[in-house]
DNA sequence: ACAAAAAAGCAACAAGGTTGCAAAAATGAC
DNA sequence: GTCATTTTTGCAACCTTGTTGCTTTTTTGT
């Protein structure tokens, strides 16, 4: 029944936030729960369609930088000034993010995902220059838009 | 003397907007200088800053556009909403950009360059995944910013 | 120097993001 | 459960960023 199965995720999603140190509001599990029911990233544009009227737009930018600062979610670069979010492995922490993973932007289906297996690569930087993070994006087709997965 | 300087330079910016088929006008010769003239990459905000009053902001976004479209510039993605520009590769051209390079951004001086000498490294993605495009962003200290580079 | 084409400037607007403050909800102690 | 304290939310107002249509100006090629 509908009802059961929505009492134990939101079970589930409450978790995290009592772990974190955040108390628990209707916008931050709504919020949680889309992410973690979400293949892709989400911007704050595609949240705000999400939850429509639900939440003030002012409590979904709070919402997404409190995740953030507690390295919940991490942000993902963009050239069309739409930052997307995803869930952070659960290495992270408050200040500290620990990803190696690779970020693919779907040129079809526009989305954006973790290759969480994918590993980034060691480069050798010209002398001088010391690296403390690395972002690596990808744009291609997904797994779901590639041909070849169209036959199932 | 500064007004030779100057029109040298002028006609040197000159001739990249006659080789990709575009009228020469103020704004358009003044924009690619400051590219040229630059060691880090430009977001709109930083030229509307060095521009001042000179330009209207909207002459700005399409000319950026423009060198865009061109393959006279190139995107970098950016998590804070100020897309950056720097100048592109001789090779690329409207439609098709060849980049192999990495993008650095100093958490210092928060500057973003173009690393050319360093070549984006393959990686094995999961199958079904096609990729197009790849870009690597190093946050990191600059050279410039390094305490190596104190010494000097 | 001139007509045609292209680009710039202007105004108005839409979207994205921020801030201060009062009302509402969550927390922890009782 | 109730209460006082703390935190979060919603609202309003505002600022910045980006877009569009249209007129005037500039560029181009003859």
């Amino acid at each position: 029944m509908a009802v059961r199965k929505q009492i134990e995720s939101t079970l589930s999603v409450k978790e995290p936030l009592k772990n974190k140190g955040l108390s628990v509001t209707d916008s931050r599990t709504k919020i949680l729960q889309l992410f973690m029911q979400q293949k892709g990233a989400l911007s704050h544009g595609d949240i705000e369609k999400k939850v429509g009227a639900t939440f003030d737009r002012v409590t979904i930018y709070r919402t997404l930088q409190t995740f953030l600062d507690k390295g919940i979610i991490h942000a993902i670069p963009s050239v069309d000034n739409a930052i997307r979010y995803a869930l952070c492995q659960e290495e992270c922490g408050p200040g500290h993010h620990h990803h190696q993973h690779i970020h693919f932007i779907c040129s079809r289906c526009k989305q954006t995902f973790c290759l969480d297996d994918i590993v980034t690569p060691d480069l050798r930087l010209p002398k001088g220059y010391q690296s403390q993070e690395i972002d690596v994006l990808v744009k291609g087709i997904c797994k779901q838009c590639s041909p070849s997965s169209k036959r199932a």
